[in-house]
RNA sequence: GGGCCCGUAGCUUAGCAUGGUUAGAGCGCUCGGCUGAUAACCGGGAGGUCCUGGGUUCAAAUCCCAGCGGGCCCA
């Protein structure tokens, strides 16, 4: 056994375990031991591989890593390999900035699509080994030398199959949409990439008119984008709505009634007067003129369509409730437009330019555009009033610019045909917390069809081949099927900066067939994960072997995202879902609960926290705040609290190790077993308490509440081994050598730490790891605390009846400490008597705890009584409580005295041998300087004194007497002050 | 606007599925103790409209309804 050193500092033993780990090849052995068991596929949500990890992907791993370090100790054969997503816009972004690009243009014309995609890769692969670092410095332990990236390709050939299966079945379909798109980046984006980006801003809020035809009067239409009035094609009202011809000024008003009053005042009407009413479905084809028929010639093709629809969209909370209606430019817009056979007119290009289409306005941007509109209206006498609103609206979750809504043709997964099949699937998998299968649900009723398409560069090229003389589509699902399709037979990177140039030759027609250039949504790259992972389609055997996986973990807001993307993409190509077990974990905020951001400045840095105070207190803690699946408010204090925990328990490390090699323990000489008759109550007590931990520890890690395993484990240290078990033993320890009692309390002690260890390992792998290189002194252990196996509860030394019991002891030990201290009565004076009254049965309970109770209160005589029975008269301090009575006999005999007075001089001796840096074994001389009734006192204690503090060689004289060679002290006891004199010997 | 989750001492939280002690801890505060586990540690005490308002019930932190505040997601 080797004495642990004085102090534990995390961070500098945790960088000393990590090398030793390395050095050891600790990881790899691991994985060995785990070959042969039944295979567990843990699958990683990949993430996004940019920018460097922050507390909520710390958070991640971590949850991940305890898991999969619980799994591999319980013997299965866990994959751990890691994930990143590497595609996307945002890398593309960062990239684009990073060589001082604005646009699309500038990436073909500056650096062309092969180097910009050569940087990105790049950029992706830089940061995965960063954030690979940062996660190994938190104590991660994973398959970080083979990951799988979304951007090999293997990965890709896999989203191609996938691809072609649902081509297949026809749920690809391309289709003309209004979506959100971003005229700097010039894409489309998805609905989740819009997600939690609308700002306020200011915008115009235009008041036009429209005159009507075949009538007096004007439809009054109300808009914050003045620029998609070129574009209009219609003019939408709600059919059950009424409809009043409002007179102002001479002029007729069609506009919704609920509405009038709220217009009115906001154009400043005075005086109007409705002249007439109608019901909205009557004012159906209603014919007017479009504004701008001059500076928009194309408007004169749709002025057929110039008409009043009807649409349920239509609402009173804003606007006049008569809708201007631009099916290129808007979605509720377009959908209603598909039911009258409007076309989606979009003069505006993917640059957010007016297209020569735009007549007038050809080469304005959008924005650009808004005041031109107003002027033109104005001059035609159309403009009622121009003012501006402030709104929220959608901008660009990368670039910030604000989205246009644009129709374009993209390409679709037809969510909508799959949707059954999903819930139905769906119900095969466990959602922990329950309810977020709700969600889930939820979600998917909710959910349109997944615009699958990007008109971007970094991606899985979409691999949908056109001809370009008969039209006939390909969908290409392997690099094989595309090298027969090109007859391309070098070397291929399959992203766009290899695949531009290749040019197919129809099967058909024998004409020329071009890929759509797009490429796809990275959700998409991540949704084939799980199969994607193990090398399928390329590789049958490990996804006959492993799929589907057994469990998953990721934040709340994958619910939508990740979760649901893996189940379409799976149930598409396999009609079964991907993964059996999933839990939810909350999103990582700040003491105030208020969202981490660089503008609060209340961001966390994870891998900073780790250097500070430990990746191990930083793991214990995040695992133990909160369950897992509520938000962590991340905070200092508690993450301090947690710090010192780990001291408590490296100190109980500290004094096992040190007094064990003292005494030159060897669990395998004392094994438990032989010493079982020896152990005293509080042995047994410590034993059944273990086996308490261990349940705890297993059902929290078992049923995701991971929260109560850590729990269990810290409050275990501070509690029950520290504060109750080690306090207790402290005095067996100092007997002399081989006694049993000691022999007992050691083995019990190592017994305790032992299985502590084994469940603190997938907690905080560091400490444990280091504790146990302390405690391992069979050569024949794995060198490893990590190669060892989970422990399971020993029944045989479960006793609740015996903790019941030690509750109760420890319930009246407080109280004794109360009485005490209510007569000034130190602990560390022992008294004549504590006499206890118990409640019915408690007694019974104690039996056989008379000494223990004893040494915890201190005391000479202990009387326990039952509920009927009366404390004999005397002196006493007594405390009531629970239906419990304590009282400390008061009394204080020379007998006794001498005996404190003894422990006193022992406390302060052992003071001043530390002040001489002494080691425990060395032995010293004393001279003890006093009064001569003190001395007299102590007279009986001396033979205690002399073993407590190692002396041979004491003399008692009087104060002035006492020498001055050596360690000389004046001390003050009880009123009274005695010179104290120690020196080293020989 | 809709769905789901959370709201308990100054702070972090247990208890809530199955209603029934005086709502239990830790931090902080305060008073005291300990000093061969000591850059620690231990004990006592003060501190609570259990978010608000209704309802069910003999009884509500717990169940139901409405509202308020926060989070995630969807519109």
């Amino acid at each position: 056994m080797k004495p642990a050193s004085k102090f534990y500092r995390p961070p500098e033993a945790e960088k000393r375990v990590q090398r030793w780990w390395e050095e050891k090849g600790i990881y790899r052995k691991v994985r060995e031991k785990g070959r042969g068991g039944k295979p567990w596929y843990f699958l990683d949500g990949p993430p996004y591989a940019s920018g460097s990890i922050h507390l909520g992907t710390a958070w991640n791993k971590i949850l991940k890593d305890v898991l999969l370090r619980y799994w591999t100790m319980r013997g299965l054969d866990v994959r751990r390999q890691p994930g990143w997503d590497c595609h996307g816009l945002p890398i593309e972004v960062m990239v684009e900035e990073r060589l001082g690009l604005r646009s699309k243009k500038d990436i073909e014309r500056e650096v062309g699509v092969e180097r910009f995609i050569e940087e990105c890769r790049r950029w992706a692969l830089e940061h995965v080994r960063l954030m690979t670092d940062q996660f190994k410095s938190l104590g991660v332990w994973m398959d970080w030398e083979e990951p799988y990236l979304t951007l090999t390709n293997e990965y890709i050939e896999a989203a191609w199959w996938t691809l072609k299966r649902a081509h297949e079945k026809g749920l690809l379909r391309k289709d003309l949409r209004v979506i959100h798109w971003c005229p700097r980046c010039e894409t489309a984006l998805a609905e989740h990439e819009v997600r939690g980006e609308y700002y306020e801003v200011r915008d115009p809020s235009l008041y036009a008119r429209f005159r009507l035809k075949g009538e007096e009067g004007y439809l009054l239409i109300w808009t914050t984008t003045p620029w998609t009035l070129p574009a209009n094609l219609a003019v939408c009202v709600h059919p059950d709505l009424t409809y009043a011809r409002v007179e102002v000024g001479g002029e007729v008003y069609l506009l919704a009634e609920g509405a009038l009053p709220r217009v009115a005042k906001e154009l400043g009407w005075r005086e109007y007067r409705v002249v007439g009413r109608v019901e909205g479905r009557r004012l159906e084809g209603l014919r007017y003129e479009h504004p701008l028929l001059e500076e928009v010639p194309r408007q004169r093709e749709f002025a057929e369509h110039h008409r009043v629809i009807c649409g349920e969209h239509v609402v009173l909370e804003e606007g006049t409730g008569c809708v201007h209606t631009a099916p290129g430019f808007g979605e509720e817009d377009f959908l209603v437009g598909e039911r009258y056979g409007l076309p989606a007119f979009s003069p505006v290009g993917p640059d957010g330019r007016f297209t020569e289409e735009g007549g007038k306005y050809a080469g304005l941007f959008v924005k650009e555009a808004d005041p031109a509109v107003l002027e033109d209206l104005r001059g035609k006498g159309l403009l009622v009033k121009g003012g501006t609103v402030v709104h929220s609206y959608p901008h660009c979750w990368r670039c910030k610019t604000p989205l246009i809504f644009r129709a374009t043709e993209q390409w679709f997964l037809r969510v909508s045909e799959l949707k059954p099949l999903l819930l139905e699937k769906n119900r095969e998998v466990e959602w922990i917390p329950s309810w977020v299968r709700e969600r889930y649900v939820n979600g998917v009723l909710s959910v349109g069809d997944w615009c699958l398409s990007r008109q971007r560069y970094w991606g899985i090229p979409l691999p949908l081949w056109v001809c370009g003389s008969c039209g006939r589509s390909e969908l290409v699902g392997s690099l094989e099927e595309l090298r027969a399709l090109t007859g391309e037979k070098g070397e291929l990177d399959l992203h766009r900066s290899d695949l531009d140039r290749l040019r197919g030759r129809c099967p058909g027609c024998g004409g020329e067939m071009r890929r759509v250039p797009d490429v796809l949504d990275v959700w998409f790259d991540s949704s084939i994960a799980s199969w994607a992972s193990l090398g399928f389609p390329q590789r049958r055997e490990l996804f006959e072997r492993l799929w589907p996986s057994a469990f998953i973990t990721e934040g709340e807001d994958q619910v939508t995202k990740w979760f649901y993307a893996q189940q379409v993409s799976s149930v598409l190509a396999f009609g079964k879902v991907p993964y059996r077990r999933v839990l939810t974990h909350g999103f990582a905020l700040d003491a105030q609960g208020r969202k981490m951001s660089k503008s609060l400045g209340n961001v966390i840095d994870p891998v900073e926290v780790a250097r500070e105070h430990g990746a191990d207190v930083l793991r214990l803690y995040i695992l133990s705040a909160n369950p897992p699946w509520e938000d962590l408010k991340f905070n200092p204090t508690e993450l301090r609290r947690v710090g010192r925990a780990v001291n408590v328990l490296w100190n109980v490390h500290v004094f096992a190790t040190t007094y064990m090699s003292l005494d030159s323990f060897d669990p395998r000489r004392h094994p438990l077993e032989g010493l079982l008759p020896h152990l005293l109550p509080e042995d047994r007590w410590m034993l059944s308490r273990v086996q308490g931990l261990v349940e705890e520890a297993t059902a929290g890690l078992e049923g995701g509440e991971v929260h109560r395993a850590a729990r269990a484990l810290l409050s275990f240290v501070l509690e029950d081994l520290s504060r109750w078990y080690v306090r207790a033993i402290r005095p067996r320890t100092w007997v002399e050598k081989e006694h049993p009692s000691k022999l007992a309390a050691y083995a019990v002690l190592y017994y305790a730490l032992e299985r502590l260890l084994r469940l603190l390992a997938p907690f905080a792998p560091h400490l444990a790891e280091t504790m146990y290189a302390d405690l391992r002194v069979d050569p024949s252990l794995p060198e490893s605390v990590h190669l060892l196996d989970w422990p399971l509860p020993e029944d045989r030394l479960r006793d609740m009846r015996l903790e019941r019991a030690m509750e109760l002891a420890r319930a009246l030990t407080e109280r004794v400490a109360e009485a005490r201290q209510g007569a000034g009565l130190k602990l560390r004076w022992p008294v004549e008597e504590v006499v206890v009254r118990l409640q019915e049965g408690e007694a019974e309970l104690l039996r056989g705890m008379e000494d223990f109770l004893k040494g915890r209160f201190n005391c000479k005589r202990l009387l326990l009584l039952g509920p009927g029975e009366e404390v004999p008269p005397g002196e006493y301090s007594t405390v009531e409580a629970e239906g419990r009575k304590v009282a400390v006999s008061r009394a204080l005999s020379p007998e006794l005295r001498g005996e404190a007075l003894a422990r006193e001089l022992v406390r302060r001796l052992q003071v001043m041998r530390k002040e001489m840096g002494l080691g425990m074994e060395e032995r010293v001389e004393a001279e003890l300087g006093m009064g001569e009734e003190d001395a007299r006192t102590l007279e009986p204690h001396l033979e205690y004194l002399r073993r407590e503090v190692r002396i041979e060689g004491l003399r008692l004289c009087r104060r002035e007497e006492v020498g001055k060679e050596g360690h000389v002290r004046d001390w003050e006891v009880e009123g009274e002050t005695f010179r104290l004199l120690l020196r080293r010997r020989g």
